[in-house]
DNA sequence: ACATAATAGTTGCAAATGCAACAAATAGCT
DNA sequence: AGCTATTTGTTGCATTTGCAACTATTATGT
């Protein structure tokens, strides 16, 4: 538990200490499970499992608003939309799920905690952590056709690895919810581009033959 | 100057004093400038004045991938392409931006500022509203239709005032840029909703008519 | 090992969007 | 006030993408 990023350069007994300050709650999910009743205020950390926001629209389409890995973070703070649409926040595997209550995380502690600056700027690397991959997805769907979606996603994968032979974290139907484009007319760019010899392809395993200086 | 968020609640003394820690300069740009030579490490604090981060791909796309207003920030750090493509920061008037060196303000300071927590908790706080935006921006661009995307942007609009009387804040051919699309077909769906009597349009002045409970 | 569900892959056709090449209106400058 | 540059608005046509309705393949559970 005290594994979590939030809690780095925290002794245990100190963060049971604090966890009283800020009301910290931590629950466990399991696969498949939708985490709901979350207050306003309140903010999620991912201490263990994977969760995925998702919004339904009215006309059926799924988009994965993000998902978030351990360490990672989650609130009604970052989705506008989420009274109006029909946003989810799905645990994919069994989860646990840290809530706190943000102002008090942020405002200054009536009990002057020692360690509350140090835990203010682990959360300050976290939500810098997010911040870089939400520009990351922007990069991602602010470009204009699908082939150009999927070649600065399969980059941006194979930048992590350092190598051009990747695997797509997601199914290819996730994968399409989260580019935000069609299925059928994803897998339809994959094949031309495996025909153009652009790629390698086969389901979710996927090699990466263009040159990637030139995107 | 004492008036940038950062610097909540610590004194001018103190301001002085820290600004040597990190290394903090602060420079100057005129209207159209365009701010490079940027530091991998550090990071650019909007003082005061608008910037914006512009991608030019290869075909000749312009894309608007920030707008940065007073105490926003921005860095290397947010754009993985920054490199590949040519991306672009912009000053759209007279701006002062600060500099800081990021590795400097997030660890803890070896002259012990007493005040340098106070620092990373409002640094904290401009990078969480960042987050903000960012998810902002990605529910935007995740809409699958051009109209979707203009009434997401729309309501976000309206939210933010109050009013369903909206003033456009970009050129419409700015605006296309931020909802990456094309500004002709954009100007022909805006008239199309017009001609349906969701909105009434001229220019930069859109009034919202439709039911935004729907959306 | 079999049945069932989930995922991957394909294709024709319709609809949405991009592109190009304009005209009209507005803003900025001297 | 008049000229110029920028922004806004329009439209035909080509291309891309979405939709629907399939088949094929791979996982999952008993």
């Amino acid at each position: 538990m005290s594994d979590t990023r939030i809690f780095d350069n925290i002794t245990d007994e100190e963060i049971n200490q604090m966890k009283n300050c800020f009301k910290a709650v931590n629950r466990k999910y399991i696969e498949g499970e939708t985490i709901n009743n979350i207050e306003s205020g309140s903010l999620g950390i991912v201490v263990s499992g994977v969760v995925e926001i998702i919004r339904f629209d009215f006309d059926g389409n799924r988009t994965i608003l993000e998902r978030i890995n351990e360490n990672g973070i989650f609130g009604k703070l970052f989705f506008s939309q989420i009274d109006e649409g029909d946003v989810e926040i799905i645990c994919l595997d069994d989860s646990e799920i840290m809530f706190i209550d943000y102002d008090h995380l942020t405002k200054q502690c009536h009990n002057a905690c020692s360690h509350h600056s140090t835990l203010i700027r682990n959360m300050l690397s976290i939500v810098s952590e997010k911040s870089i991959k939400l520009s990351n997805r922007v990069e991602i769907l602010s470009q204009r056709t699908l082939r150009k979606k999927l070649i600065t996603y399969f980059n941006m994968i194979s930048k992590e690895t350092g190598k051009k032979n990747i695997v797509i974290p997601f199914s290819l139907s996730s994968l399409s919810d989260y580019l935000c484009v069609d299925r059928s007319a994803m897998l339809r760019e994959m094949k031309k581009m495996r025909e153009e010899g652009l790629i390698d392809s086969h389901a979710k395993k996927v090699t990466i033959l263009y040159d990637q200086t030139m995107f």
